[in-house]
DNA sequence: TGTGACATGTAATATGTTACATGATTGA
DNA sequence: TCAATCATGTAACATATTACATGTCACA
């Protein structure tokens, strides 16, 4: 699905990302964002080709990007920098007021299965929560690690953003815990 | 975007939610579903028509759920109900292994904005902050007049899920308060 | 010289959004 | 009787995914 509704002239969430990624690295090429995604923590990011080339090519024909010919890597290529177009859209894209999706309660697989969680067998159910939070907790390990090797130190808005995935990873093992003991209590 | 990658033979978010949803109130209208959608407080379910009728003519193609006329209604239509197999699928989709998508980190939108922040002048930063807190108290003051008027008493998993969604929205505003702060201290 | 990682794309496909058309029901 | 809401769809469109094709580079 076309995952983001667009405001009324807005940028999606991954024209926002994509512009704002560049922002930081500008000059460079389209594969250089996909790093970006590519390494991100975040498995929302899924940075394919085919998703982030020809973006690029749309964002230049609106404007918002430019490009020149790039020499230096093995193949031809491009480097694309911000125009001052680009430049004002990324503001637009911060600012309030924002569509009710970027303020309200966040998706979350895991609450959706939850709700559904009466299909299941109580045994089920309890493997249900043993197992996420088993994978919530492999995930907070990994940050934690990321954040030990120094990711991010001396940069204050993407270590804000490291602090904020984690908050919500132990927020979430909190609920899932509750909610299982909650779900035990009923079996009786 | 199709928002969710498709894990092996498994269903997306909303075929799982649909089925899931469709579990509960069988036998029932295409229509009875998008209601539980467009009344959800998560604005991250659409309920659009031109996703679910699709949807489930597809989903009924594939055998998970099966249709007979439905003459009750003013206008002809369909109720719907699971099949066996519609039944396995839903336990398929919510048992353990999941995709890294379910488990990791969710995407939020706002964090997506802290990342680019630096593009914003430091008075635009602190209107940032002070937007999205009073937003999200918003949301928080909705969500608790929800469960004051006793939606999801006595539906535990419902229950579990308001919870989930509550305990969400109060992580994310204490992060971002405190990340308000920090910012702040870097302006001196 | 062959293999795997890096890099630049494109094509086919799936699916969600927006917008529209249509009809029934309800209440002012 | 008019408007709004409930209800059932469909069609055009945008855009992300998967899979593929291709070329370069490092290095064994």
């Amino acid at each position: 699905m076309p995952v983001s509704r667009r405001g009324t002239g807005r940028l999606t969430e991954l024209e926002g990302a994509v512009l704002g990624t560049l922002r930081q690295h500008a000059p460079c090429t389209p594969y250089r964002i996909r790093r970006v995604f590519l390494d991100s923590p975040s498995p929302y990011w899924s940075g394919s080709a085919g998703a982030i080339y020809p973006l690029m090519l749309r964002l230049e024909r609106q404007g918002l990007i430019r490009s020149r010919p790039d020499a230096t890597g093995g193949r031809d290529g491009r480097l694309y920098t911000l125009t001052p177009a680009g430049t004002r859209a990324i503001r637009e894209w911060l600012e309030p007021p924002w569509p009710p999706i970027v303020t309200g309660v966040p998706a979350d697989p895991l609450r959706t299965r939850v709700s559904v969680l009466e299909a299941l067998s109580p045994d089920a159910r309890s493997r249900f929560f043993r197992e996420a939070i088993a994978a919530i907790d492999q995930d907070i390990r990994d940050h934690l690690a990321d954040k030990k090797r120094g990711r991010h130190a001396n940069q204050p808005y993407e270590a804000a953003v490291a602090r904020g995935a984690l908050a919500m990873l132990r927020a979430r093992r909190r609920w899932l815990a509750e909610t299982a003991r909650a779900v035990a209590a009923l079996r009786r």
